[in-house]
DNA sequence: TAGATTGTTAATCGATTAACAATC
DNA sequence: TAGATTGTTAATCGATTAACAATC
């Protein structure tokens, strides 16, 4: 039933990467804007936020169907509605965040989570101190009830908000539980079992990267 | 002298976007396989780290010369060198951090940063209560002074870590002292000059893009 | 109607990959 | 020497872009 319709998908197989990813910027422009009071928005307006091509995000949209307006531009709930269809993010996902130090609770008292359906169903930390507060309105669990907790909710995807000397060992740890994708915080670079996905978030590659582009 | 030199570049001009953007993911690697005391690394471990195919590897580095060995691999410590020489950054970079709450003081006392080169040279909020308080060893300054330091200490990156409400006029501010650089970690769309970058970091995002290959 | 913006085509460019000789 | 891994070629695939008719 997932892919099943009379519209002219590519295949029924998985999109790839790239249109993937693109997808999940259209959306987050579509939830900012959505926010900020607009009910439609352009082609081209959603390239000036995400830096796509608006032929690009054109014709990624018509793949799956028809959905803007000719002269008008595309309507954001429905669009909204369409994007999270075809990448069926559709219900709540749970996490796990391991850490509750500032980072930690950055992350769980941030809204960019909930607003796009994920959950953070448990935190967990190590340090008796902070097991038992409360961060982002949840209460930290001790760091030895995480394979438990994963297995009881279903988790597939942990956060690691931790020091980079610890971050291997919670990589073991996460992975051991069953959980499938990793997002690393630290600057550590994780070994996993080939079946679980890491992103490692770096601010600093990035940073390189676009400083390249200013200087040149 | 930038790019002048015997080896056959591909012109004088910049890098593509594409190539960049992976060259500073080697570098990545590379500094983290460094300080776990590796000195050499092959393009296929690089491949394991980044998720960018071994080959690919090979070409974008045999672009600019031949720096490994046949049968051996990369000689680490070279080899950083060779791409800090092709993106210029070798030198310190001074960004500016705006937002003392827990995700400012989470970025300015993570060695991600200062790994790399790149140096938080100010940081400021707008709280009379955070204004004077050590954050990442660096004394938080009152927000109203963001101008002039930005134009003393010749900053053109800026770091946004206040809630989505306020990050479009620290975006505002900041643009308009000078900077073009901006890494912005709240929901927020921002709209900017265009000659000023944004890269809007979106854990989110990238999750649900992260899910859907989990999914199907 | 006039203006705007989509959906789609066609042409180009860069990324990806397999394969393998060169050589450490 | 034998094994490993680079540097490079060639072939393929997907991304990018300009252009424009269709149509709201």
């Amino acid at each position: 039933m997932l892919q099943t319709s009379d519209r002219t998908e590519v295949s029924n197989d998985r999109l790839g990467v790239g249109v993937a990813a693109r997808l999940s910027r259209y959306l987050q422009v579509l939830t900012q804007s959505k926010k900020m009071g607009k009910d439609r928005i352009s082609s081209q307006e959603i390239a000036d936020y995400t830096n796509i091509n608006a032929t690009q995000i054109r014709r990624d949209l018509s793949t799956f169907g028809k959905f803007g307006k000719r002269g008008v531009g595309y309507n954001i709930d429905s669009l909204l509605g369409e994007i999270r269809k075809i990448l069926r993010t559709q219900g709540q996902h749970n996490v796990a965040l391991v850490g509750a130090g500032r980072l930690g609770q950055a992350i769980a008292s941030s809204p960019i989570f909930a607003e796009h359906g994920i959950n953070i169903a448990a935190v967990f930390d190590t340090d008796p101190e902070k097991v038992g507060r409360e961060v982002g309105s949840m209460p930290v669990s001790d760091y030895r009830q995480l394979r438990d907790a994963v297995r009881e909710k279903n988790i597939i995807v942990g956060v690691i908000a931790v020091p980079a000397d610890n971050a291997q060992d919670v990589a073991d740890e996460l992975a051991g539980s069953g959980v499938k994708i990793i997002f690393n915080y630290s600057e550590a670079l994780l070994d996993v079992p080939h079946d679980v996905q890491v992103h490692t978030s770096n601010p600093a590659v990035e940073l390189l990267h676009a400083l390249y582009f200013h200087l040149t």
